[in-house]
RNA sequence: GGGGGGAUACCAAAGUGGCCAACUGGGGCAGACUGUAAAUCUGUUGUCGUAAGACUUCGCAGGUUCGAAUCCUGCUCCCCCCA
């Protein structure tokens, strides 16, 4: 097979990329690799302690698929080793060791879901126990004395837990050292990472350096902002997207982020080419509305297709645009001639956590039937044979109630 | 090894015998508004009950008291300081 020239190579490459250290040594990297017909080793860590995967991983499992699209040769390594320590990065306290079972029930989850963004038969997948599980305490005194305290409590996270008086274990110093030593065993000539992993990434190169080896070069990408617009996107602030959500959910909140997050968004998840990527820009500005339901779908359509897509698109317009209930609305049937209390219908459909909440939103206007807002939590319904209505609680909860 | 501090609802955090189902902030939910599930404003936020009210909740187990998140005893867990 053939390369790309480098500089396409490096247009798809530098997309949405922070920062390349040294890119003088990828491009080297890239033209030795193009002249002998050698794909590069690019390699990327994954740590099985949150399996589920959002559209913040996308953008590093993304930027790996473009790898492998260009040519080169991909291999993610489950970290179930390094599990076992935890990765400190950002970290303002020890995390709690997983055990093995976890961590492989994890990985599976995990490999299951990055399938949707890498290609699976291309991909070389490995587990760091095997190589580090096999070091003996010899092998790892000898890895540590290449890193100094010194520069270990340099790094923003251990420096400030140090001063405040924090505890910091000792076997946290060792997951860079680990990681840095996956590179080594793997010989990776790119390790990619998000910006909070520099550290990390940058032990790679020295342990290689050491054992003899042209040193990887370390590709940040950034950390995607999430749906609230300010804070990383992470599971534990709840402003995430999922890449497992059902289609009707990513859309809504897809279409929930800021405007300004738009671009970063386009350019970060979705696989609009580079060159359209110039229009958006502009299309931004002058119709930030239709721009951002794009964003959506085209989001949406990544990861359930485009029926999907289209649905889900569908289904907002009818439930939050139109405020009707949608077409796939679950359905209740009543004896016609029967007579019901709201109330129990909504808690016997499971539509509210409990009764109190079902009469708190009747009294906060939030139960409708057939548009028409039902206040008083003793409201009965008489059901006639023929009758069709339609019940919202809330935004997001629907039922029709037919009579039979 | 020695000394000290703490455990309260989803999270953070007040409360130190009755006025506490528990201040306040965040989050969540709802309403209004909106191109939007954004922002903003307002309301709401233990369970059961149409309601009046009843019941359960303040680390765990007992006890004192007419009455305890608050006092006593024991237990578990967490954190800090000194060595």
């Amino acid at each position: 097979m053939s390369f790309p020239s480098i500089d396409e190579q490096l247009n798809v490459i530098k997309r949405g990329t922070v920062e390349i250290v040294p890119e003088e040594d990828l491009v080297e990297k890239l033209k030795k690799s193009k002249k002998e017909n050698r794909p590069l080793r690019i390699k990327l860590g994954c740590d099985p302690t949150r399996p589920d995967l959002h559209l913040g991983h996308s953008v590093i499992l993304r930027k790996l698929r473009q790898f492998q699209d260009l040519g080169h040769h991909v291999i993610l390594i489950i970290g179930d080793f390094t599990a076992l320590i935890g990765d400190p990065t950002g970290q303002n306290k020890t995390r709690p060791s997983l055990t093995e079972e976890e961590i492989k029930e994890n990985a599976r989850t995990y490999l299951d879901q990055a399938g949707k963004i890498l290609d699976g038969k291309k991909t070389e997948i490995v587990y760091n126990s095997e190589w580090l599980g096999d070091m003996k305490f010899q092998d790892v005194i000898l890895l540590t004395s290449k890193m100094t305290v010194a520069r270990m409590i340099e790094r923003d996270d251990f420096s400030k837990r140090y001063k405040n008086n924090e505890s910091i274990s000792l076997h946290e110093f060792l997951y860079p050292l680990a990681q840095g030593q996956d590179s080594v065993h793997l010989k990776s000539d790119v390790e990619l990472g998000g910006t909070d992993q520099k550290f990390n990434l940058l032990v790679g190169r020295d342990l290689q350096r050491d054992a003899g080896q042209d040193p990887q070069v370390c590709l940040m990408m950034p950390l995607l902002v999430g749906t609230d617009g300010s804070q990383k996107m992470s599971k534990s602030y709840d402003n995430y997207i999922g890449i497992d959500e059902p289609a009707n959910d990513m859309y809504g909140k897809a279409l929930s982020i800021p405007d300004e997050l738009m671009y970063s968004y386009y350019e970060l998840v979705t696989d609009i080419s580079t060159d359209e990527l110039e229009t958006i820009k502009k299309r931004i500005e002058e119709d930030p509305r239709n721009t951002k339901h794009d964003l959506a779908f085209t989001v949406t359509r990544m990861y359930h297709g485009e029926e999907a897509a289209k649905a889900a698109r569908k289904y907002f317009e009818q439930t939050v645009i139109n405020k009707d209930i949608p077409d796939d609305a679950p359905e209740l049937t009543f004896e016609a001639g029967s007579t019901h209390r709201l109330l129990d219908i909504i808690a016997e459909a499971n539509l509210t956590s409990s009764n109190g909440e079902a009469k708190r939103m009747m009294k906060q206007g939030g139960v409708s039937l057939d548009d028409e807002k039902i206040k008083s939590p003793g409201h009965e319904i008489t059901f006639k044979e023929g009758d069709e209505l339609a019940l919202k609680v809330g935004k997001r909860k629907f039922a029709k109630l037919k009579a039979v």
